[in-house]
DNA sequence: ACCCAGGGTCATA
DNA sequence: TATGACCATGGG
């Protein structure tokens, strides 16, 4: 299973990604509620408004009204319900003691605690884990799907859990594991981004013309 | 005007 | 288990 020569082809082409945007670890766990299904342009703009309305923190986030609360992350979309997946997880993460309490419990307890949270699902979750608590989780979406269903190294359908554990059984003996999990999904989302919708126009991973990966493997095969 | 975005929940079969 | 409806703004 080459999924790490899929990871150093996007490498090589777009560099290292330093992700993820935020000074803070509950920056980055806002955030990753913040962006279900929304674009990032649209999520910086609530961010801002979180930030300038007192500080992007549990405890004074919790203590913002819920109506207003809304409003000032109504760029974000799906306002109401987001507002709600907030104050949800702003409450699981107090009572379970904060940052740093959290952060000793083992990977799978707390991926269970992060789950309990309603509108914390698979994904979420493990973009917490891994970009907030530096967990060596490998987080799938529908880009990863979509990048290595072409590439044939995958159905593309299976079930969430089926794929984070292929690939994270592939990459088991790598170095620094949490360092290529972050590296690799920021490089998916930002091929598909940078390459497949805006040069492309393909609407995600079609391997055609210069798309770096589809280069990458031809060179390869080529000698 | 249409399509999609760094998803998740809930009801239904 | 697996679909479908729903949530909603903003950029291409």
């Amino acid at each position: 299973m080459p999924f790490k020569l899929i990871h150093d082809l996007l490498f090589a082409e777009y560099g290292h990604q330093n992700w993820w945007p935020g000074e803070t670890p509950f920056e980055i766990m806002a955030g990753a509620v913040l962006t279900q299904n929304t674009a990032w342009t649209n999520v910086e703009k609530a961010i801002g408004n979180l930030k300038a309305r007192g500080g992007l923190e549990p405890d004074s986030l919790l203590r913002i009204p819920r109506h207003e609360l809304a409003e000032l992350i109504r760029p974000s979309g799906y306002y109401n319900v987001k507002a709600e997946r907030l104050r949800n997880y702003c409450q699981w993460y107090l009572e379970g003691g904060g940052f740093d309490a959290l952060d000793r419990l083992d990977t799978p307890v707390l991926r269970e605690g992060l789950l309990s949270v309603k509108g914390i699902g698979p994904e979420t979750a493990d973009d917490i884990l891994l970009y907030a608590f530096e967990r060596p989780v490998f987080v799938i979406d529908a880009y990863t799907r979509r990048l290595f269903s072409r590439l044939d190294l995958i159905k593309g359908d299976e079930p969430y859990e089926d794929l984070r554990s292929t690939v994270e059984s592939s990459l088991s003996d790598v170095p620094d594991r949490v360092a290529l999990f972050n590296e690799y999904h920021a490089l998916i989302v930002v091929h598909a981004k940078d390459f497949c919708r805006k040069r492309s126009r393909c609407g995600g991973c079609c391997l055609d013309g210069h798309c770096p990966v589809a280069a990458g493997l031809a060179r390869i095969s080529h000698g």
